[in-house]
DNA sequence: GAATAAGCGAGACGGTACGTCTCGTCTTACT
DNA sequence: AGTAAGACGAGACGTACCGTCTCGCTTATTC
């Protein structure tokens, strides 16, 4: 019996790692993030929904987390990017925005809260989290303030981390409790802190 | 440290509530908690910490989320009250200190960096969590910064909530992420923001 | 509503072993393993089948060959008993006719033949089957050849476990290979190796 | 130990089938076998012993119980022939004595106690075992006995496969249960069935 | 002062997910 | 065409906790 099945399955692409399977994971996580909650992010769930082998996915990732990490870092960068040209505080104040719109309504955003969750609950989540998505990412707004700063058109009273965290920090906080982040937060935190008064 | 009564095991109290075995079921919590992390507060582990059968657990919280609601609802009255006289920047500005001590150094602190965490996975524990701790104290916040206002010692450019967020965002958020918080972020915070240049 | 499901599942026995459950597994190994095949004798099968958890199973049994023990044990021990008064040489071949019967027609043999089997591929089966069932057995099949050697109803030239094994082991032989075993074969040997000419 | 050249891995054969993988395969389990016992002999960890790919054992062997069938009708013809002159009862009790060494203490004898053991367990393997083995080799000893019996060297009582039984059953059963087998036994067996006072 | 009722330590139970292992199939690249 | 390499879907392994349950005991409270 020659193999007359007239669905292949799944040209299996041999002995190099299988792309379609890489990101039906990838999906598959994203999904049940956001359809069920990380309660039902479970390894045996995502393998189910991507219907994949549980050992394809310990194949290619540690955890759960990595997962997700690889879904918001491709997501993030695509949808999320730092602003590299032109640092007015008008580009700044666009991509707080831009990072409030993110976290409120994207997808994405959702798995942005429960990575900073999970590190809590985990160093080894902790420590991922930071070199792969909090470190990076930190080092371009760093460079966006600092270039801001050199053109003039800033002058925090803080020094960079700080001001950073000060503009960031609420909209993650309201992010984390469920509140909507208005315009207005943004864009006062933006002239208070970063063209105070006796600048 | 009551009751050391080491002969028959416990004296254990019949009909009535045992209240050492409430109390050594937090601080079972609590420590499981600050040593070894939520990953392994496990019900049956605070169980066996607190020497303590696993059903007195459950009939008397739903969940491991209501033991650490429990442990942090009376640390932070303990610890971390809101002031409820002579408010003025300086009285906020030391409140926000102490929070800031208590996110970094107190136990209690790890526990409700914890239950942040936890209530982003679980909507359960979000609306409890929100309805016994968060409202509760945001109440007595939003009391503090009206009658600041109403002394004419502080003139936010922002409604209460969103200038609470905004001072808290940033202490909470380095709290996450693993960050010291100096006094200087948070003075200058006190001062851009409750003091702007345009009031 | 309290409580008014007309069937309460199981009465669950509570502190102490469930012996439904006990009875459940028993029955559920040995049809397995007679309708399916040791190879279909997973711990998962048989908790599947018998309507139990795993860990069920696992906290009663260290393996599943202790689990097929038990029930061999029990069976032999109804339907195939050693006998111990009376003992002439028809005695002895009518033990060695319920013995192949045992083996060719009972579910229980099948039981029996699987172990002897895993006893091979595994030592700790080895040891656990000799103790248990080979041992006790063996036991009081020497008991009851010594008996009749005493009465001077047989007189074998080989000492009594060469004399139990030249018996057995042809019937064990023949059921291994899945022969019949033929009442002229079980006679036969026991003429000619309980009552042989020289004696 | 041919074949050592040491540079480039193995020079391997390109279109003809290797036979350095089929010897590497036949020694690598068989050698897992022997020291290891027949729960570690999967395919997987012959593979990786013989440094051969797993889809040639797949290609040529439809199962690990082939590859063993392969090396004990090897060694079986090697070290375990049916004599096929001269039958007396001498001959025949020599033959047993050769076949219960063969089980005690060759290799090739765990081979056979283990493949014994496998028909138990997979009705393929029983079909396999018995066409490829057993058959062949209860035929040659048919023979044999019915030479002895022509040439009026014994006179068993029982038919020739009740003969053979009858005296290989014990020798089996023996070494099924990891004892011993003395000559004692042997040869009364050789006695008491071959040459009955009846007769 | 006996009966009742509730809390308690203990732990069995049916489940679900864990992370690991091997199965047998497949595809690729090399010889 | 045979081979080494190894990814893949499948599913069992033995463990850890889940939340529910029943047991046997202890200790007030009630009749």
């Amino acid at each position: 019996m020659p193999a007359v099945n007239s669905q292949p399955r799944r040209a299996h692409s041999g002995n190099r790692r299988d792309e379609a399977a890489r990101l039906a994971v990838l999906h598959a996580a994203d999904d049940l993030l956001v359809e069920h909650g990380f309660g039902a992010l479970t390894i045996e769930a995502i393998a189910r929904r991507a219907g994949v082998a549980k050992q394809t996915i310990y194949r290619w990732w540690p955890s759960k987390v990595e997962i997700l990490l690889d879904t918001l870092i491709e997501d993030s960068d695509k949808r999320l990017s730092v602003p590299t040209e032109h640092p007015t505080a008008e580009t700044i104040r666009d991509y707080l925005r831009g990072f409030a719109r993110f976290l409120g309504d994207d997808p994405a955003g959702k798995v942005l809260l429960a990575l900073i969750a999970e590190a809590q609950h985990d160093p080894a989540t902790a420590a991922s989290f930071h070199q792969r998505y909090l470190g990076p990412r930190r080092e371009q707004e760093r460079d966006l303030i600092a270039r801001a700063i050199d053109a003039g058109e800033v002058s925090p009273r803080l020094g960079p981390d700080d001001t950073i965290d000060a503009l960031v920090g609420p909209i993650v906080y309201r992010a984390l409790t469920g509140s909507s982040i208005p315009h207005e937060l943004v864009d006062t935190l933006v002239e208070d802190l970063l063209r105070p008064r006796s600048a």
